[in-house]
DNA sequence: TAATAGTATGGAAACGATTCCATAGGGAAG
DNA sequence: CTTCCCTATGGAATCGTTTCCATACTATTA
């Protein structure tokens, strides 16, 4: 037996399909008692309206894609949930795009790509100056960014240079005596710059106060708790006195750190004072001292101006939205 | 301007829609020299065939669902990216749901849901007869489960009971005074018992030999590096002898005793014995003896399955397949 | 009483493809 | 020369909706 359609509905209910679109979209005059007929048929026969068929007519899809370049980081997994939750109550379905790896890139260029297929697209970190041909995404569908600049496309972001300039703040409170361990982005297409942002905005406020941090303080570790403890490790048996501070630019990195120190007997709050980035889950239960990006507003920010754009169009000028950090103190700084 | 359509091909090579679709879907006649005219027509307006007016001839979407319970874990990580890859050579566009939390459940239950839209779903561990009426998907479409066991469904797993079997007989290589450290899935309707499962395999064959694994000697952690961490040391610190062996009933929990150990001037590999589960991307570089899950080839003979379910229908029954976990020997072990 | 406005309904047209049937020319076979 | 098959093409019908226009009834107003 197939699938009920419209016409079904109308001949059980003995109306005119027009009818029955009617009570479906809740639009237009139908009589109570009609009204009343059309729905126990729908119930009946257990009618769900054909959204391809809706589709073909108003060219809408009911569907808004999400771009990411992973889905294994707390990060992203925040920011998919938020999306998600959000757009579901505007009764919008969620598309998850992770780009995962680099070849899966040219599958994200062609205007056909089922990406763009969606209603609108929230791209999120992803550097479309160098992903896409003149900076442009390829489809004619609002594109909202988030955890990005760019002043093409409405977008959502936090200054980077921000959150290395908040954690000097806090670390100076305690000591002068600051080293910081950090990720060396590898140069693909891909990068984002945002570690390299933290550390330079970090020197800023350093230089500002009279210190150089010289390159003999700056430590590198892949982001792996192995090798941030590894690396840690290797801080603190090079440090030349205490107090001292670390800013992590990353909580993986603190939890290095804290590790490693706890290893040695070395006092985090008293002798140690470390600070992360990002807020995960389990940063608390550590104790870590961190800057946290507003993930959860930013997303729900981006999807407001995304529906926006779709119900509305294109009237006003694209949106420039700019986020602070807020810093998260904990035992560790 | 709007998106050409078949129409505006049709005039432009001065000929019909029907010839059109022809040469679009390469079937039929058509003479080389109109096809050359169509093709060149095609490429002058840019025209690309609409998959919703296509979907609503064919019924069909070219899309396909993944469901999974989340998605931060490497074990889904390279689930989803071995389906998608698979997939995408045969050109289908792959749809994620991460479930993420439970009140997302009921966006899964009703049959009109975005996710039953596509023309096929693959759902990866998830306990079906739990999280639905009657342990039926509320859909027409083929399905399959991968990393679950059903007999009402196509199904890819492996048995986790196997998993703590194989790590039994590899520690006993080395010594009988072992423990386990593991973690106590919370009791919701997404529990799938793998840890459970894996403990009682490890202990089925300790009894077999006749060793018996009291209470005390079997410690929980949460899914998170430090508490595993925290655990481990516990177990080293209670020990009364030495070699002695853990089963880590996943790799994260192994980082953990490893950890643990190191710190505890413990040398793995010659007074300490662990194995883990999963294989994950940093094992190797921890020296973690591990049974490894194989998860790509269980990704894609579920693809295989699900793509003869859709283009050949439904003549045969029910695959079954098992696959096996694979001990992958270092140093811990 | 007639005109007007509001309510209620039916169904054709449109959306953009695929599929199928009708038609026609050309060459081979009888 | 006729018949038949193969190649080639056009376009109506179809898929399941929404939208819009035509129509009709009822109640209100002039």
């Amino acid at each position: 037996m197939k699938k009920p359609t419209i016409k079904d509905i109308a001949k059980r209910a003995k109306v005119g399909i027009g009818t029955v679109s009617r009570v479906i979209n809740n639009s237009g005059y139908v009589s109570e008692e009609t009204r009343k007929r059309i729905e126990k048929a729908i119930e009946e026969l257990g009618y769900q309206p054909d959204p391809t068929a809706r589709g073909l007519v108003s060219g809408l899809t009911g569907m808004i894609s999400i771009v990411v370049p992973m889905i294994r980081t707390e990060f992203y997994d925040r920011l998919v949930e938020t999306i998600d939750d959000f757009l579901a109550v505007n009764s919008y379905d969620t598309v998850i795009f992770p780009l995962l790896s680099e070849h899966r890139l040219q599958r994200f260029s062609s205007k056909g790509a089922f990406l763009y297929r969606t209603d609108g697209i929230i791209m999120a970190s992803m550097p479309i100056h160098k992903l896409f041909d003149g900076g442009k995404v390829p489809t004619d569908r609002p594109v909202v960014l988030v955890d990005m600049y760019s002043n093409r496309y409405d977008c959502v972001y936090i200054d980077n240079v921000e959150i290395g300039k908040i954690a000097a703040d806090v670390l100076l409170e305690h000591t002068s005596n600051l080293y910081v361990l950090t990720f060396i982005e590898p140069d693909s297409i891909f990068t984002s710059g945002v570690f390299k942002k933290r550390v330079s905005g970090f020197k800023n406020v350093l230089r500002n106060n009279g210190i150089k941090l010289t390159k003999k303080r700056i430590f590198h570790s892949e982001l792996d708790l192995h090798y941030a403890f590894t690396q840690a490790t290797q801080i603190l048996k090079e440090m030349e006195s205490f107090p001292a501070g670390i800013f992590a630019t990353c909580d993986l990195f603190g939890y290095g750190v804290i590790l490693a120190a706890k290893n040695l007997g070395i006092e985090v709050g008293r002798d140690l004072f470390v600070i992360g980035v990002d807020d995960q889950s389990w940063s608390e239960d550590i104790g870590l001292t961190t800057v946290r990006q507003p993930v959860e507003d930013m997303s729900t920010t981006a999807s407001e101006i995304l529906l926006n754009r779709i119900t509305k169009g294109e009237p006003c000028k694209k949106a420039k939205i700019k986020f602070d950090p807020i810093i998260i103190r904990r035992l560790s700084a």
